[in-house]
DNA sequence: GTGTTGACTTCGT
DNA sequence: GACGAAGCCAACA
């Protein structure tokens, strides 16, 4: 298929360096679709590709939202072994 | 092909 | 400050 969407979603995601964090908001609108911060999440949970850090990824209050390589937990921790949350 | 659901966000009341 | 509704795009039944 290769939507623009997904593709945009990609990049913006790939793009977030170590140890940083990006909210769903953040990673639609710097992807061109501001609002579409819903998509980004389904793109997430029923597309996630190996080469794109979906844990850095969360919400806007900066919780960590889910994850679907083992549950919340294990992003929250991967997260803080970035040390893009502190514990 | 249509309708519903989902890792969300933001505005309005 | 808290609750409800609307909006975005893709995947699934």
């Amino acid at each position: 298929m290769k939507s623009l969407f997904r593709e945009k979603v990609h990049a913006v995601v790939r793009a977030i360096p170590k140890g940083s964090m990006m909210s769903y908001g953040a990673v639609a609108k710097k992807a061109g679709y501001p609002g579409a911060a819903r998509a980004v999440g389904t793109l997430m949970a029923k597309n996630h590709d190996s080469t794109i850090p979906c844990h850095r990824v969360v919400r806007s209050d900066g919780t960590v939202g889910s994850y679907n390589g083992g549950g919340p937990s294990v992003k929250k921790a991967l997260l803080i072994k970035e040390g893009a949350i502190k514990k």
